[in-house]
DNA sequence: TGAACTGTATCAATAAATGTTACAAAATAA
DNA sequence: TTATTTTGTAACATTTATTGATACAGTTCA
């Protein structure tokens, strides 16, 4: 399949928010900017929005907008809303029962992907949105 | 796609060796562990083989072993063996050039997306395929 | 009332991973 | 030396996740 790149693709849609302030932006304009379609977007957005990131208004002159200040977003909070969170899938046929090894190695396979997991949300966690757009007008 | 479960798989086959200390495992014992086609152990093994960790042997009485202690294989080994090494993908379009984020995105991202990495990287080292064993062997 | 949006369902296209078949090459034992 | 067993690997089929595209209902506002 193609590989998974909505959370690169969130950051950037948020960057664009960001920049653009409290004005609505409209899912065409995103779309040119990350050079895809608006619906993708819309997709994305309808993510972001659960995950109480972005607000959104329908109708002529909608679009959306950013519901918390840059400094208030932290990379693990897009990260989540829009990741299924997993670095690494477990096997995905299940393993022979009748092999000591088969039968007990999805528990701790099992266990170190949540600690993974965890280490990946922490670290992200220690940026937020403002972080990146410094980084970006450094250049 | 199917969600790439190499390392996973990887763990276990490697735990299946480690088991069996120095003898010979036939692929299609492995497999039968896995409950996969033992033509997807033979290239798992190929991977861990060029990573040193295994050795093989073809032939008659032929098979695969471990080419350290399990106190010798840390999880990192494994998972560079196997993995391309990416939490997150980048977009999979070019981001337009004439947007000022869209511009500029792209780098922010790749660094982050290594700093992520580099992290999942660290956590993996700190644990050998010994370790797990004996996680395996508390149950 | 018409135009311009979002939201979302549905389907097509793409791509990555796994699974399968086939067979050459190597090792061993009889 | 021949038959057997096993790895290594190429080639192709299948599956499945993701992205991309089309269509249209529902909102909002001028």
């Amino acid at each position: 399949m193609a590989a998974n790149s909505q959370f690169a693709t969130a950051v950037h849609v948020l960057t664009i928010l960001a920049k653009n302030n409290k004005e609505r932006v409209k899912s065409d304009y995103i779309a040119g900017s990350v050079n895809t379609n608006p619906v993708v977007i819309r997709r994305l957005l309808s993510s972001l929005q659960e995950a109480n990131l972005v607000e959104s208004q329908v109708g002529v002159a909608g679009g959306t907008f950013l519901a918390k200040r840059p400094k208030d977003i932290r990379l693990s909070e897009i990260y989540k809303a829009v990741s299924c969170g997993e670095v690494f899938a477990l096997h995905p046929n299940k393993p022979d029962e009748n092999c000591p090894v088969g039968k007990n190695i999805a528990a701790i396979l099992c266990e170190l992907q949540k600690e993974i997991d965890k280490t990946v949300e922490e670290k992200l966690n220690q940026y937020t949105l403002r972080d990146l757009i410094e980084k970006i007008e450094e250049n």
